[in-house]
DNA sequence: TTTGGCACTCGCGCGTTCAGAGTGCCAGGA
DNA sequence: TCCTGGCACTCTGAACGCGCGAGTGCCAAA
């Protein structure tokens, strides 16, 4: 790769950086005249054609046809990410607008609920928040709750504040002292810990208990690590879809595929899941696994309540976006987020 | 309205019918010729256009332009749900497939995104569904946790399988005793009841307690309250999105405004709202009151554990949308989302 | 290495043409 | 009175041709 961008000079790099700014604001092929009108280059048209060509031979900028403007290619883009773009910081009204959208929130789905919506705002394209996801989640409550004489409620809380809760059909009747003993347990050995090491703490319980309960405890635990093993039922909220409209002139071919991608909670998932979880992850075009989705990029990052990242969020938008923008709003909501959750 | 009908005679609704089945599937203006052609009217394109120009005077169908076929107006629409269609009842298979796809739910959550995306599936449209409403609900179980001295967990689960949770941050440290008795006085005066009449019910609690405990007492039943009250909170379930792209031709025009309405969870509450409970609802076009579905239709019907609807369900498509298939489909899924409910 | 000049290439928008579908109307027939 | 076949008329949409202009590549000179 150094070898590549080594034939680059600066000017040819301040070339493609004006030819992405250009046609970003536009989405119109630009041309070597307009680029040192719109820009001071401090060259001749001449001269832009000369570097144009020499990006196009390297790959980074393509025509759509003969006679027409420079368009950036994914590589293009890639390479304007990686080496010509600065993260744009919020401005201090932005800033503090966030934190007090983000501020109202009363319980988890709301604060889910708010950052989806802010973020697709800010960034006018279509936003994508996972929930703080139970692996690396910590037991705050388990709760036991007898519905009937067989039946149990068991309720799961975690320190982000998810609730999961699941029914519980037992083999016999369940006395109220098994149940409360059961509880106490429970809570004293699993409070504090992660989800994955909870299984592994309860293992003996069973034992603990009188025979004739043992059929219920090893129920109720069953469901139990159930719950705590379904990571896979992840949830992800979104917003913004309406903003897909502003994606292009050559509509319905492209917004379908990108509309039954995002109907797909796995696709989306899988998505967030290809995201580093400290830094920030770009992902452009073809860069995306999915079919539906080589004419989108993706900016992701992870955010937590403390300096681990609980779960996900990220913006989709076409490959023509503004990234530096973008970038800024996705890092700036990814912290806030996050201040939020470790006060909560 | 009697008046207006009376001067259509049967053969010219059976003009108006044919024209609706043919515009719904081929999605062009119908022309006189096409129409004999395909329904065995018994008699020539001549007569039919003659009919054709009555039904246009009366408001039915209407031309986009001379020399062009007739399209269905609101008010064509209208008759033709009314008078001349018939609900499409699903097939065996259908059922079978729908109930066997519902089964499988785990919980609330579950049921509701299974029925919204099957709902969806099956008319090829976009569905909505409704989280079961609380006001309609019974309390099934109140459950207090003691988080911390002085932080409660309070758990809200009705009979509908729905949780609500709510932290309350007490006066003073609460007692392990106050919260029980705390809790079986709630569960025995509120289990069984219908949410709104709780309240009524739990009127004097504060004053069975101990002086000193009267504070912690009010704080609780006051989030209660503040929980059952949230009727506001009602949330609901989109899926399909990815079929308004088979709207028209006419695309980015008519997609636009009705995603964005689709991402304002009131404006489809409201929609939802507005259905019978009992009897399934077909708005047409205009007669929704929300501008950006003028060109949509909605089909909704209440669903519910019993006879009784505690929400609702529907289905947003065009105007020209096949009216007997989709509400054969909607009525089904709802009759069978209800029987999930009340066997779990 | 940069620059101005120049010939060349296409896509886009525009006006024109043309065929086909559909209509309204009318006069004749059941 | 109602239906039907015939006929002239209207209008859209596709196809075609044409000219403009933006943009290019190349070359020779600075």
């Amino acid at each position: 790769m150094a070898g590549e961008v080594r034939q680059l000079d600066d000017r040819k790099l301040a070339v493609l950086r004006a030819i992405v700014q250009d046609y970003v604001g536009t989405e119109e092929p630009v041309g070597s005249k307009a680029l040192v009108e719109r820009h001071n280059l401090g060259v001749s048209p001449a001269t832009v054609r000369n570097d144009m060509a020499a990006l196009e031979e390297e790959g980074y900028i393509h025509q759509p046809h003969t006679s027409a403007g420079r368009i950036p290619t994914d590589k293009g883009y890639r390479l304007f990410v990686d080496r010509l773009a600065e993260v744009k910081p919020m401005s201090a009204p932005e800033r503090r607008a966030i934190r007090h959208f983000l501020d109202g929130a009363v319980d988890l789905d709301d604060v889910v609920a708010r950052t989806v919506r802010l973020l697709a705002q800010l960034t006018r394209q279509v936003a994508v928040v996972q929930y703080p996801s139970l692996t690396r989640s910590t037991v705050r409550h388990i709760e036991l709750v007898a519905l009937a004489p067989a039946k149990v409620m068991l309720v799961l809380i975690t320190n982000t504040g998810r609730v999961e809760q699941r029914m519980v059909d037992c083999p016999g009747t369940v006395g109220e002292t098994v149940l409360a003993d059961l509880r106490t347990a429970l809570n004293s050995r699993a409070a504090g810990r992660l989800l994955p090491d909870v299984p592994g703490l309860l293992e003996e319980l069973p034992a603990m208990f009188e025979q004739a309960d043992r059929p219920t405890v090893s129920t109720v635990l069953a469901t139990l690590f159930e719950t705590l093993a379904e990571q896979n039922e992840e949830r992800i909220m979104l917003a913004g879809t309406a903003n897909l409209t502003r994606f292009g002139h050559d509509f319905p071919l492209t917004i379908q595929p990108v509309l039954e991608a995002l109907e797909e909670q796995v696709i989306l998932l899988r998505l967030l899941g290809e995201t580093n979880d400290a830094a920030m992850t770009v992902r452009i075009g073809r860069e995306n696994a999915y079919e539906g989705l080589i004419s989108t990029s993706v900016v992701s990052v992870g955010y937590g309540s403390g300096d681990e990242s609980v779960a996900k969020l990220g913006v989709i938008g076409p490959t023509r976006m503004d990234y530096p923008g973008t970038m800024g709003a996705v890092r700036a909501v990814a912290r806030y987020v996050g201040q939020i959750l470790a006060e909560s």
